[in-house]
DNA sequence: ACGTATACAATTGCATACAAAATAAGGCTG
DNA sequence: CAGCCTTATTTTGTATGCAATTGTATACGT
């Protein structure tokens, strides 16, 4: 069955304008495509066929996949042919190490070296964040706020090397399934979590912050192995 | 005047064998001269010359070119010009301060989690940096040894994605200018905090190991900052 | 003489065409 | 009937060619 390339397509052209290089537009596409779901961890992707399909040549599809797979995001199997990342349960475990790691020095940076207005905006954030569990806001939305409050982090710890890490391994991410939000207990959970970090980064405490985004993070992978025990699917924050 | 692309391309050669893609092959080459000093950050490139230069279609070091973008080696200038990656004064401070700690994970996982036989290997790769010290080996063999060992510390972290950050990093760092390891207080005192690092390692204290590796890293800084001072170039670790 | 506009050159972006390699299928032989 | 070799088809890898955008230089007008 077919994929409906052109509503991913839409999207990224609402997103980020209709002026973008072919390059770019395959590659944010490539990207709409698999964290909705649309293409699974393991699908082989054949050049051709991708390009028919998206309209496009081949030759700017293949330096989007380039950059894709030079973040391992796609791979090449035996004989070069392509394929969405399989992400080995090892894997999972590491991912977020990772990010425990890095929000963790993110949070402790935006605590002792954010400007006042970068702390007044992550705040906003937050508050923002508790209308919308309260008003029972859809998944996608928490989702995305979610993803606003911890990039908001990022950007506030002033190192663009860290910054990119972390944006990498959210893409990353995307390959444990489509983004879900959607279990009840694990939200209320995720306001607790997020406001420790918040409060501890207004007050400027670095160890507080370092220390709460790494709880944070240690509960999000118990949740997700949760998940993945289950047989689900989704990424829950 | 022209670069010697044919050296680089040898090397590669010897490195990873004749039977690399074409895209490949230049990846490295590109990566080979950029390390060498040959292509200094800021240098403009045009894809045609290159292309003439190295004997390959546009198509292959377009891919090349774009799996380099994506990981912040060669950016796109105005008018969507290629350029090597220039690095502001501020982007070493975030570099190290990235590197300090994902080094000290690296080291305390590799304290924790690292195999007998790891940690042996790690221990012999130390012995050698010491005789290699003691010969006075060349600044190059020096570099190489030392990169070793921290490659080394990296994999017996057992995490993909912190190997993958680290590497890339290392990559990053060639920016700053080529491999110079060439000064002899450093280098000693380089071996000392390798060999704190590495007791730290065996003895399994993961604390002892992180601490030792975010020391190691902030004197690093210390030096590197003191060589652009005196308007010099070089990687000292 | 300085600023601006226009024309030309150069370079990037994309598409098509071709070559080489791999996979799959079919037939032949033991 | 099974296994292997051969062949055909699909798919990746590379090259070339064209179009569009950008940078630059020159000329003209003020």
């Amino acid at each position: 069955m077919p994929i409906d390339w052109a509503k991913h397509s839409r999207a990224v052209n609402q997103r980020y304008g209709d002026s973008l290089s072919a390059t770019r537009h395959i590659r944010h596409v490539l990207l709409a495509a698999i964290t909705a779901g649309d293409i699974m961890p393991g699908t082989r992707l054949t050049e051709t066929e991708l390009g028919k399909q998206l309209g496009f040549s081949r030759t700017p599809l293949r330096e989007a996949v380039a950059a894709l797979k030079a973040e391992g995001i796609i791979e090449t199997g035996e004989g070069g042919s392509l394929q969405v990342r399989v992400l080995a349960y090892q894997d999972i475990h590491a991912l977020y190490e990772m990010r425990a790691t890095l929000e963790g020095m993110a949070a402790r940076l935006a605590a002792t070296g954010a400007s006042p207005a970068e702390k007044l905006f992550i705040n906003e954030i937050r508050i923002n964040e508790t209308q919308l569990i309260n008003s029972q806001a859809s998944a996608a939305a928490l989702a995305q706020i979610n993803s606003k409050f911890h990039h908001g982090i990022y950007l506030a710890s002033h190192n663009g090397f860290l910054t990119e890490a972390l944006d990498r391994l959210s893409r990353t991410m995307v390959l444990l399934g489509p983004t879900a939000y959607s279990l009840p207990a694990r939200i209320q959970e995720i306001a607790l979590e997020h406001d420790s970090i918040n409060e501890a980064i207004q007050a400027g405490h670095g160890d507080d912050a370092e220390a709460a985004a790494k709880r944070h993070l240690r509960n999000a992978v118990k949740a997700r192995l949760k998940i993945i025990a289950g047989q689900q699917r989704g990424i829950l924050d």
